[in-house]
DNA sequence: CACTTGACTTAGACATTGTCCATTGTAGGA
DNA sequence: TCCTACAATGGACAATGTCTAAGTCAAGTG
């Protein structure tokens, strides 16, 4: 994540101990957090942070296009590091477990100007839906 | 929408005022209303119903089936009347319109099973986003 | 290194969306 | 018409997210 701190820096950004920290919990692969569990792990690393403060610094990532909020699930947003691969997901309905995934093809071309409505279309989301392992073996 | 009525007679719903002004509200195409606006429109007509009441009846067609949960923006969930033909949504980034929207193609073909991770995948949301005429007109 | 300043953080109030429960009302059958 | 199980109601509560006023501090300046 040191990658992401250092564009950060570049970017003008303040360094504080906060800011490293959720930069910090936001690291790996197939990460979906919501921001409520992002501050728990951030609280575990600097105990006086904020729940304002984690609002605000993963609004700021989203904005910088470093970090994505997707809607996997109809409660809480959740943050996804992976904001440099293009991808889509796929998420268990019973457990709520979340993978990155890569499908084939280009929905956007499966859409005909016929159903377009005159709408100027940019971009897809493709949320796959199913159980994983564990919970089809329970 | 006496057609919605009658199959949930048919199933068994004690039939109230509530419930007909509910199904009343959740009539026509491309209608993705939020619990609030179907309980502000519900309000007009019986302007005793409950809030309550509203989401009750809304969680129950989602039960039976009649009426889909569509989650386009990350605020409020949407409720769905056009259960009975499968389709993904078109939705406006600027103003949140929606349009029903039925794209060629299966998008589950096209997620290979190495983009599976052993799940039993069942079913596939997709969600085209851009801007509808009058906002890109703006 | 000390100073300064505007950006950052904080706690908690507030807003929105949704759920739950005890009480009251009523649809529809006997 | 009466009964009763099911439904509606209002309000408390919960979960998630936003906002603000006041205090704090990172980092540039000299
Ligand atoms: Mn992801
Ligand atoms: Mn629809
Ligand atoms: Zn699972
Ligand atoms: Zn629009």
């Amino acid at each position: 994540m040191s990658d992401l701190l250092e564009r950060l820096r570049g970017r003008g950004w303040r360094m504080t101990a906060q800011r490293r920290v959720v930069a910090e919990v936001l690291d790996g692969e197939h990460v979906h957090l919501t921001a409520d569990e992002v501050h728990a792990r951030a609280v575990a690393k600097l105990p006086e942070i904020s729940r304002a403060t984690v609002y605000n610094t993963l609004g700021e990532l989203v904005s910088l296009g470093e970090v994505l909020e997707v809607t996997t699930d109809k409660r809480a947003k959740r943050y996804d590091p992976n904001a440099h691969r293009p991808h889509h997901h796929l998420v268990c309905a019973r457990c709520g477990a979340i993978r990155d995934v890569h499908p084939n093809g280009n929905p956007l071309a499966d859409l005909p100007d016929s159903e377009r409505f005159g709408f100027t279309v940019s971009d897809v989301e493709v949320t796959y839906r199913g159980l994983c392992p564990d919970c089809a073996a329970a």
